[in-house]
DNA sequence: ATCCGGTCAAACCAAATGGATAAACCTGCC
DNA sequence: GGCAGGTTTATCCATTTGGTTTGACCGGAT
């Protein structure tokens, strides 16, 4: 592995152990193996390298999302998906810290909404991608409270349901 | 207006232009016209006045969120949350940024947790407080493609249905 | 063997950063 | 008036930061 590649993959452990915020070239370096200077001959910037390892990191959740979106019940599903938020939690992270800094960077931004255009593609609809999304949100800060695939389902189910009831008691 | 809220205000301000990364004492300082000592006086740190401001901006917008939450059809339920994308688009925000630094600080995290289980009360379950975040998240990063509140109260509506389709297909 | 482009690392640097210090500044009270 | 409390500011400081420079290194082509 060339020290461009290993910079790449410091960055996206850095990203989710400390943060944007908290990442220095240093860090980074440290976690690659590789003396800080190559951040410069390969990236430019830190800020640079950091969009680059978001970007690369949204590709991969993207592909292990996708992956899980399809095949089973409605319930199996969801419950497929919530699992990445344990087995790929660094990625979520990166989402995360992606979305955030999309706010400060144009070429981030591009990117997340090409990701998001895909995300609502396959998991069919603006609405589920929301919901998973959020749920990611609620299962970052606080796991013992977030839904499991059943709950999720269920409350889903429901929803149409509460709809209707909310536009009779409107009348 | 004293120093210490003015620096709380201050803080806010730069949380949402410049993003808990890029914000220095100093930025917090001038923004609140004060003398950038007077963050060690009153909070100790940059950190826990930037924590400070968060938590902040995190109740303000609990506050107006289930101000919204009740009342009319599900579709102009979900409008009038979707409007607040851009009436309160700061405090949105504050709030991801929130979730973010919240994997860092557990005080944080503390907060955020009771403010979701209030959101979760408030808008009556786990599901649709993850499809208000979820939204938020794609109106952030690409407001022209994120769906109206018609449009989600189709998807929603759409979901039951598609989830007993799925139900069929699989047996 | 030598040259050469690309890659790498040690040392260096100026600037920015968070925080501390200590002196002024109020404001209410004796 | 003058004292005492909390508050505010100007200034200072050590450290960290992102980035650059300079020379070494390496593999392949000549």
């Amino acid at each position: 592995m060339g020290n461009r590649e290993a910079l790449i993959q410091g960055a996206k452990q850095c990203l989710t152990e400390r943060g944007w915020a908290r990442t220095t070239v240093r860090d980074i370096a440290t976690a690659a193996g590789v003396n800080h200077a190559a951040i410069g001959y390969h990236f430019g910037s830190r800020e640079s390298l950091l969009i680059h390892a978001l970007v690369e990191a949204v590709e991969e959740l993207s592909e292990a999302v996708s992956e899980r979106a399809r095949g089973g019940s409605p319930e199996e599903r969801w419950q497929a998906l919530i699992d990445t938020f344990g087995t790929h939690r660094p990625l979520w992270i990166a989402q995360l810290e992606a979305a955030v800094q999309a706010e400060h960077s144009p070429e981030l931004r591009e990117r997340l909404a090409l990701a998001q255009r895909q995300g609502r593609a396959g998991l069919g609809g603006s609405v589920p991608l929301a919901v998973l999304s959020g749920l990611m949100l609620q299962w970052l800060i606080d796991p013992a409270e977030a839904p499991d695939g059943a709950q999720v389902a269920l409350e889903l189910h429901a929803q149409s349901t509460a709809d209707f009831h909310a536009r009779s008691r409107e009348a």
